[in-house]
DNA sequence: CAAAATACGTAACATAAGATACAGCGCTCC
DNA sequence: GGAGCGCTGTATCTTATGTTACGTATTTTG
């Protein structure tokens, strides 16, 4: 039996030509409310014609438009009388996705609970102190995360870089590492051999290692300044790094925060260089 | 000020006529429901006439009842898209981290609310199928997502691609994606002009689209088999790809139970290479 | 108690919404 | 490469929705 109507949707999006999938995809999109507006808007979110929309609902078996309103207003008002159905989609509750993301919303509480705010505000502030210069790496699942991170950093103050490829590459950029610079590590298990050489050396040369791992610590715990320890179990065989990546997006935020006013200089000049 | 129109609505319905009233009480008794009905529906519920029904919506302020109409839904749709963060993790109250992280879970709940089970199922179902290869692609901040989801399918399944570097680079890969691969892209505000032309000829080369953006759906929606919209707006100058990394591991771990059998086989073998 | 003012509903109107017919286009299959 | 099918958009039409004018009822006030 179908419930909703976004399950009947998701039902026969497959078997739905082109045009009406795009009306499927954006209704989902933001559910229900775009199926509340008139069928000219609708179609203009979608970016289809009227006629369109209109056999968009008629697949789904409705007679008319008003009609797929009312099945969508009775389900609002079934959903906004119960809240505490509103907490997860009926369809997902006990699907496949559900125990992935219950271990997920875990890690992230667990991880936040052990990080204290002054840990992240000593942290970003060493990040946001502009002395030397920034790098960041991680290890063979974790380099997104330095990327991301990177990526971010770079747009908000200069002299920020991501060290990739060869194990060589990198390790000749040794040279140009000292006392005033900062090296944010991504390392979580199996824990990289060449991360840790990396970091030793790296810590004898006086650099300021962050390292980013999960709760049994790499290795590199022993040489770095600042440990952030996320919870990676999720019903898989492998680690998740979710944790790890919101802690990420958290500081830049506070980094982006301590910065504000040389931050927002940067980012006009960005903007006008292009 | 005044927030919400139930506000409004109490605020003055002291100063109101008899007919108006039971308009007010009506709208009120199961807000906003009855106010995104048609004038006449509305009038029948409250027992009074259509120009009273129109005069009180005039009281509130109101030009006309479209424009009412549009205010219920701005209202409903800031309510559903932030579902009660105060539910959970009334604890954790108070830190620099906490906004944050606040508006991640929420992300996370909302992002999985609009994803059916059976989205997710094909996704991978269409990921394990091992008839062609996949190809992942991503934006200036989402790139890192792709090299993510990249390296962990690349262990599970052959075949598997990350398209970096240059535009002319992944441009002129093209020329080995036909009707039976697959190209996973990652597109989110401001969505990327070269992007949208590698995913029209793609497209037109019957390469089969998966897309993961943002709420607002990126042009390349238009192209994509399969949409997967994740919500990105954090306290902070910039958008949030948490949701969007979440569902990335959700899918790794689908099509890794989908490809147990052979996936298995697949990692031992990787583990004896070393 | 009477008179005025206000509120309310009926009915006619204008407008904008949803529905339909049709032609062009792209796609698939021979 | 050509014929057929199916999807999509433009333009037209129809419906019903929101709006307004006006007369009646009701309440309020002097």
């Amino acid at each position: 039996m179908v419930s909703s109507i976004a399950e009947l949707i998701s039902d026969r999006i497959g078997a739905m030509p082109a045009g009406e999938r795009r009306a499927a995809q954006t209704l989902i999109a933001n559910y229900p409310l775009t199926g509340l507006k008139t069928v000219a808007e609708f179609s203009a979110a979608a970016g289809v014609s009227s006629p369109t929309i209109l056999r968009f609902v008629a697949r789904l078996g409705f007679q008319n438009y008003p009609e797929f309103q009312s099945a969508l207003q009775d389900e609002l008002a079934a959903q906004l009388q119960s809240p505490a159905s509103r907490t997860l989609n009926p369809g997902s509750a006990g699907g496949a996705a559900s125990p992935m993301l219950e271990a997920t919303l875990d890690n992230l509480r667990e991880t936040f609970r052990h990080l204290t705010d002054k840990q992240l505000t000593d942290i970003a502030a060493r990040l946001a102190e502009r002395r030397g210069k920034t790098f960041l790496i991680g290890g063979r699942f974790t380099d997104p995360l330095a990327r991301y991170m990177a990526a971010h950093l770079a747009i908000i103050q200069p002299d920020v870089y991501h060290l990739a490829g060869q194990e060589s590459i990198w390790r000749d950029r040794l040279i140009d590492m000292g006392k005033r610079d900062v090296l944010v590590i991504f390392d979580i298990r199996r824990y990289q051999e060449s991360l840790v050489r990396f970091a030793e050396k790296a810590h004898h040369r006086g650099v300021q290692i962050i390292l980013f791992t999960d709760q049994w610590l790499s290795p590199i715990a022993r040489f770095a300044r600042h440990v952030i320890a996320g919870r990676t179990a999720v019903p898989s065989a492998w680690d998740s790094s979710a944790a790890l990546f919101v802690v990420a997006e958290t500081l830049i935020g506070a980094v982006t925060r301590q910065l504000e006013a040389a931050g927002a200089k940067r980012i006009r000049d960005l903007e006008s260089l292009r």
